[in-house]
This record gives structure tokens, C-alpha cells and sequence, in this order.
DNA sequence: ATGACGATCCTCGATCGA
């Protein structure tokens, strides 16, 4: 079983390139942040001529969470239980699926802005509510995993200079904080392999030529439990899907499971 | 080669991203 997340920056401005993924890489499920469009405009017959069903939690124009599943797709959660909104309005930014018996999410973690701006306490918040859902949702025998753009690097080594990160969101405490809170309900970090260099970043900003220079972060991560870990056979960065004209700020990554449908 | 930011709409400038 092959399992990917993907921030796409849009959909339907990545729609020729996810489908094309799709086509090479043959995921199983896909978990997608950033839709950036309404529900009604998710391109299902598209993805769906290529298999896959569509649970989407979007609406406007920015944020947006799906998953992709060719292996069937049920149990489908809008949201986080209590989620927090931002100025007074809850965004899409999680939704949690069940696929041939594995649990999943797709999350799209609050960017923050600026230390001590309203978003980043939003952001503490809204990791808050994330790891209660662990909680609430916490079964040993089933595998389960949180995929998402979690807007954190764990550690100073997922940052391509971590000077350059000094006083800047995404590397504090409390963030890291809260991926400790997630470990400590039984979740483990997957660290996937980069296919190019030491580290396996999963971002890099368009501006200034930050791929090429693997100027990266590695934000977009794999929480999870000890029977979806100790399925895993291989985990990697698909960098080749952030290379030229038209990519996303993020590449995919690639979880491979032996894990036999139930 | 991977090349100097991109997507969106309340759209040609402001907002967001990280």
C-alpha cells in the first residue's frame, strides 16, 4: 500500500501535474493540503477516471484539505473536534478517513506568520485540538497516521540554515512542542529518505533559487502509530515532482506499507 | 540542469504563504 501527502498550492493550478504523478507514482491514497477551491470545483471526475474516490474539505480561497483513495474511502471526518477558527471563522483545514482499515488525516497546519501574531496563537491552538483528535482516536490495533503540511520543522536540522530562521515561526519551542505532545500519544515521526542530498526536505520557497541551492524546510511530515510504523517498508521525497515550470513550493512524500486490505 | 515567486479574486494590487 502506497500512501503520499502533498501540498499542491492549488488543485486545479496543479491539476496537469497531479494527474501525472498520480499516473507514475501509482499512490494508493493522497493526502492533499492548499486545495485553494470550493468543493464544487475539485476536479473528481478528473482524478476519478484515474480511480480514485474524493473526500474534500474546501471552500475558498485559501487553505483546503482532501484525500485521494483508490482503495476504497469511508469514515469521513470534516474537521477537528473543538477545531479553533481565526477571526472568527474555522477554516479547512483537517479531515480524517479510514482506507482498506487504515486511519488516516490530512491536515494543513496554521502557517503562524509571526511569532506572537494572533495566527500563531491560533496555530498553538489549532495543534491543540490535533492532538486531542489523536487522543480521542487512539487504538493500537489499528494503523494510523496524521500526513499534512504541519507548517513545523522538527528540528534544527530540517531547516536548510537554521541562522536564517532566527526569531521566525516554525522552529520555536511551543511549535516543536506540540509534534512532542503528538510523539507522547504514540506517534512517531516518519523520516523519509531524500532522493538528492542529506537532508529530506519536502519545501522550498520559489524565490531566490532555493531548489536548486536545496535551500529547503522539512514541514511536510508522517505521525504515526506503531502499526502503521512497523508496516512501513520505505518512506522518500519525490523531489522530481518540485523540478520546473509549473510545481508546487512542496513535493510529495511517498510512504510504502505492507499492509494487506481488509 | 533544478534557474532568480506564485495563486487567488472582492482582479492589474493586495493578501497569503514560510
Amino acid at each position: 500500500m502506497r500512501i503520499a501527502t502533498w501540498n499542491v498550492n492549488s488543485v486545479t493550478a496543479r491539476l496537469p501535474r497531479l494527474l501525472s504523478w498520480l499516473s507514475s507514482a501509482e499512490p494508493d491514497v493522497v493526502c492533499l493540503q492548499e486545495l485553494k477551491c470550493d468543493e464544487a470545483a475539485f476536479p473528481s471526475r478528473e482524478v476519478g477516471e484515474l480511480g480514485y474516490d474524493v473526500a474534500c474539505n474546501g471552500g475558498g480561497r485559501w487553505n483546503g484539505v482532501a484525500v485521494l483513495s483508490r482503495v476504497g474511502l469511508g469514515d469521513i471526518t470534516t474537521g477537528l473536534a473543538d477545531e479553533p477558527g481565526f477571526e472568527g471563522e474555522t477554516q479547512r483545514r483537517a479531515i480524517g478517513v479510514t482506507c482498506a482499515g487504515v486511519r488516516l488525516w490530512s491536515v494543513y497546519v496554521p502557517n503562524g506568520r509571526e511569532v506572537g501574531h494572533p495566527h500563531y496563537t491560533y496555530k498553538l491552538r489549532w495543534l491543540e485540538a490535533l492532538h486531542a483528535t489523536v487522543l480521542a482516536e487512539r487504538d493500537p490495533g489499528r494503523p494510523f497516521a496524521v500526513l499534512g503540511d504541519f507548517n513545523i520543522a522538527p528540528t534544527d536540522d530540517d531547516v536548510w540554515d537554521i541562522t536564517a530562521f532566527a526569531g521566525s515561526t516554525h522552529v520555536t519551542d511551543p511549535e516543536r512542542k506540540a509534534l512532542t505532545m503528538l510523539a507522547e500519544a504514540g506517534l512517531t515521526d516518519l523520516v523519509p529518505r531524500a532522493l538528492k542530498y542529506e537532508r529530506p526536505y519536502t519545501y522550498w520557497d520559489y524565490r531566490q533559487l532555493a531548489f536548486p541551492k536545496n535551500r529547503g524546510m522539512r514541514i511536510d511530515l508522517v505521525y504515526a502509530n506503531a502499526a502503521f510504523a512497523d508496516a512501513v517498508t520505505d518512506a522518500y521525497v519525490d523531489r522530481e515532482a518540485r523540478k520546473g515550470k509549473g510545481a508546487s513550493d512542496h513535493a510529495p512524500v511517498v510512504v510504502d506499507l505492507d499492509i494487506s486490505a481488509r
